[in-house]
DNA sequence: TTTAAAAAGATAGTAAAGCTATCATAAATA
DNA sequence: TATTTATGATAGCTTTACTATCTTTTTAAA
């Protein structure tokens, strides 16, 4: 038996789901490879159609804009990262434990061990760090939101944030902290990479070291009076 | 007597000198202005032109595109950033002190007291909030960075995470801490504004309630054992 | 004060991006 | 086998993102 991932996607992301068909597959997979190599702003539904194989029109039969594709993969991604979190903290009693797994599996680049799909969760890491916050940071933040779009997010934040209250009660910013580890977990890393002055890891760019960085920063703060 | 602060732009920013003429400042002024009003992504060159009555050419002969205009517009706001934290925190002994200003002034909206420009600098706020890390999050870094585009950015970093340092010498992290600080004084307000389930500043709304957050974030790591 | 050079305005044009529409064909399903 | 449904192929339209050229105005040097 091998099990299957299926990540329930909100509907108005798409126009016929993508899951459903070889084509609609293609085009989540090529998206992600796409988007990595050539940046969001560059990546076009003619260069992608080109890449598939298929035509322009053809994606646009999926996918509305490029804008609800970015959509459709960063809320994939919160949804997966949710899920690998939940699996792999299942059974561990102390909640300290719990979040330093999250903050691990928020910054270090994920071992594809279930090979959930046809996303390369590797690639999607990447695209995350240099992409996600392009899918917030619009004029569109207010409609997108009401229409449910970045729930995978928040939910991750509202669960990482009752890990923290879990450490600590009295802690008084549990989800702002949650934010800010999910964040930095990702820009930390974008800056080790691309502007490493900004952060102190420019010598060894290791992501262990943002682990470190993160939990010294959560833990201090967590730590009871 | 009356002051006027000058700041030094990169000269690789711009064609012709935009502080240099009527036109030039009427691009910056409205820059902001539409680039708060459209966001970033819907801000054309053609739609500047109009709304400050000149053609779509005078403005190209200023700047080569609008992500030349952006990271313009936003080193001008880290170095006028850090002019500001410089004055303010001039006198001052104590670098906790210190440190409580830069928080607050990267996490408040600004009073206009200098009114340094023709940059209406409580607007430019709010786009540094929501477009300003666009700046940085695209494929051309690289080489933006060689051009030394996010000087301003880095030196303001750096500044901060001298001030960390100042506090306490055996912190291991500074640079990080401060690139977080930056980071979260906008990202924690944007959050609050149209994400609010992200903070947990939801009911007040208050920037007042995210400089607490933020004191408490970092005076809790900097606390020497 | 004249003259020339520099800046701005006016207009045109091109390639690519971001779509929408239509018709034919292939594949799946009833 | 009939009929929906998905895909492919092609066309076309508007907007964005530029570049080029020519004229007029402003500024500054001779």
């Amino acid at each position: 038996m091998k099990l299957q991932l299926q990540i329930n996607m909100n509907d108005a992301l798409f126009l016929r789901n993508p899951e459903s068909s070889t084509l609609g597959k293609n085009i989540l997979k090529h998206s992600v490879a796409l988007i990595y190599q050539l940046g969001f702003e560059s990546f076009t539904f003619k260069k992608l159609a080109e890449d598939i194989g298929t035509t322009e029109a053809g994606i646009y039969r999926y996918f509305e804009n490029k804008h609800k594709l970015l959509l459709y993969v960063t809320a994939w991604y919160w949804a997966w990262l949710e899920f690998l979190i939940v699996f792999q903290t299942n059974n561990i009693a102390d909640p300290h434990v719990k979040l330093k797994k999250v903050i691990h599996l928020l910054a270090s680049p994920v071992e594809d061990e279930l090979q959930s799909n046809d996303i390369n969760e590797h690639l999607l890491h990447h695209i995350i760090i240099a992409e996600g916050s392009k899918a917030y940071l619009t004029k569109q933040v207010a409609a997108d939101n009401q229409q449910q779009f970045f729930k995978p997010y928040k939910e991750l934040c509202a669960a990482i944030a009752s890990i923290i209250v879990a450490c600590n009660a009295q802690y008084k910013y549990p989800k702002s902290l949650a934010s800010t580890i999910i964040e930095m977990a990702h820009y930390q890393n974008f800056f080790m990479q691309h502007l490493p002055s900004l952060t102190d890891f420019g010598q060894a760019k290791d992501t262990a070291e943002i682990i470190a960085f993160l939990e010294d920063l959560v833990f201090t703060c967590l730590k009871k009076k």
